[in-house]
DNA sequence: CTGAAAGCGCTTACAG
DNA sequence: CTGAAAGCGCTTACAG
């Protein structure tokens, strides 16, 4: 009950019979303390219920137990609850191993603004980066040494480390799913394709037709942003040019919502007219009429492997870019 | 190009020709220090590019310029967006006033857990906390004098500091807007009622009845648990009672759109037979069909209020909890 | 395997 | 208004 000034070092090395040195040898697992000081050491942190004071070690061993995840403000960090969902993965597994999850949610855009500062100052032992549109900074960052993963695919060639989902894949597959159920004209409506992810998942798609032995009529490839509207607007053009397009892979469930709105108000049925699969297996999927048929990413292992590169990298262990696999979701849009 | 070491206080007191507590008190803002040495610092530290050592500052002054946000596992983290946009607001307003987002996602009804022993460490300056089950470790806490702000409302009377959407002005008002557009009938779909938040939308729902010198049928409150299939049940049970229920507010989207499901699934229409109103303005409340009226909140502006009343806890400004005003956003479905 | 000692980079009474 | 000095609580060569 009483407030009495948490331990240190110098109250558990009395307790014990020993230096602080060793106490701090025994506190970080050095393999060199003889066994009954180790104990005895171990005694004194219960009794006394020591507790690290982490801005002491963070300044004498340069470590500060911080990870930061830097997300950028210009994700639609705000509907899309992706982000959230990663970031708890990447938390977790943190924790695990006794690191702190430092969350940044800025304009990651320049190479010399706060979040610049703040990492470059080694106020954190790495950064985890969310989906780039610029990576001038984490090259920078990483050129100075700083532990870096990215989440989503880096633009470039590189040898930086990431983790991702298997976009080409989830392309693949769906694209895959609509010839095999006998569409014989599947369009696309793509996302950005100026992100890795975007262009994956067109690349899966194309691949499809490959193998077929066909080629897609390039009208049949739409861009869009991602947004419910431009899933709609797309579709509508489609079904303009192509009055006998029987199938559309949209590059997010948000797309293949709009998209099923613009066939149904085409009075068109979907699956039996147009077969819609979407990407992304989010809530609406499940709640929409007709059910979409959808390609599933485990987001949670998604972020969880990120965290397992970061810890990796800062143990000095081999350390390998991973690509997260996918899985067709089918209920009854496709 | 050269990777010098970064300057501490050493090198700008020299290059300033001040000691390094001069230094410390220009970079402190201490108002006592001469304008020319103050001037003289300044410059040094602009021209050798210093950055603050948060561990060094950390562990001289206590104060270690984090804010740990805690959200509890249990909530649904995986498929909600609101926290994730809560968080970010709460960034944003953080990192503005130079204070860094710790991110604990974990388990937080143990009053002596990971969370419980990282907070009392005082590893960081104060803890955002989001809608809690219990308060048991919060209320622990707050007694050991860590600063605390609730995102939600505590349970019990109390003098937690909290931030909260206006629940039982949201109920009101779509009950309000039911009951005013001509319905006789109007049936309530709740959530946890044992939160809060749940309560209170039930009670402004019931505040409507009251101003309309009525009563509510017990049978037409039936309680739900937020989830889709849940809106749906109880909307089946609500048609086989009640034939004649003509409106129905369901405490979140996801219920509301498994209500319209089973409206349309028993041959009726919405909002001509059935009216129906949401709660959360989520996304799928714009991209189904009919659309969905509902209350929107303003998510980010809750996460900067609660940010606020941190920041005013830790300059000892006088803090006052506040309530989040709601809007009721008409579509289709009302 | 272990301890004494210096040091990490700041802050803050204290004395002037 | 300012400086010298002690101190925050750890870690880590160094010497033995």
């Amino acid at each position: 009950m009483s407030a009495k000034a948490r331990p240190t070092y110098s109250a558990i090395a009395k307790a014990a019979g020993v230096s602080e040195a060793t106490v701090s040898r025994v506190l970080n697992n050095d393999e060199r303390v003889n066994p009954e000081r180790t104990a005895a050491v171990m005694k004194a942190v219960e009794e006394l219920g020591y507790r690290r004071h982490r801005a002491a070690t963070a300044l004498a061993s340069g470590r500060t137990g911080l990870i930061a995840v830097v997300i950028d403000d210009d994700l639609s960090v705000f509907s899309d609850p992706f982000w959230g969902t990663v970031t708890s993965g990447i938390s977790r597994v943190l924790m695990e191993n006794h690191l702190q999850t430092v969350l940044m949610v800025t304009s990651v855009n320049s190479v010399d603004g706060p979040v610049a500062h703040y990492l470059e100052g080694r106020e954190v032992d790495g950064a985890i980066f969310f989906q780039l549109h610029k990576d001038a900074l984490v090259r920078k960052l990483a050129k100075q040494g700083l532990p870096i993963v990215i989440t989503g695919s880096p633009h470039t060639d590189t040898d930086l480390y990431f983790v991702d989902t298997d976009n080409f894949g989830g392309g693949y597959a769906a694209t895959k799913h609509l010839m095999s159920r006998g569409c014989k004209k599947v369009a696309i409506i793509t996302g950005d394709i100026e992100t890795t992810a975007g262009h994956q998942r067109l690349d899966g798609y194309n691949q499809v037709y490959r193998e077929f032995g066909r080629v897609p009529n390039k009208s049949l490839i739409r861009q869009g942003d991602y947004s419910y509207e431009s899933g709609q607007v797309q579709m509508e053009h489609l079904l303009a040019e192509h009055p006998d397009v029987d199938a559309v892979f949209a590059c997010n469930d948000l797309m293949a919502l709009g998209a099923i709105a613009a066939i149904e108000a085409a009075g068109k049925s979907v699956p039996d007219d147009v077969a819609v699969i979407g990407f992304d297996d989010s809530v609406s999927s499940r709640t929409s009429r007709p059910q979409l048929s959808t390609i599933r990413q485990d987001i949670t292992a998604l972020g969880e492997a990120a965290a397992e590169l970061m810890i990796a990298q800062l143990n000095g262990e081999p350390v390998e870019s991973r690509i997260m696999p996918v899985e067709l979701v089918l209920r009854e849009s496709a």
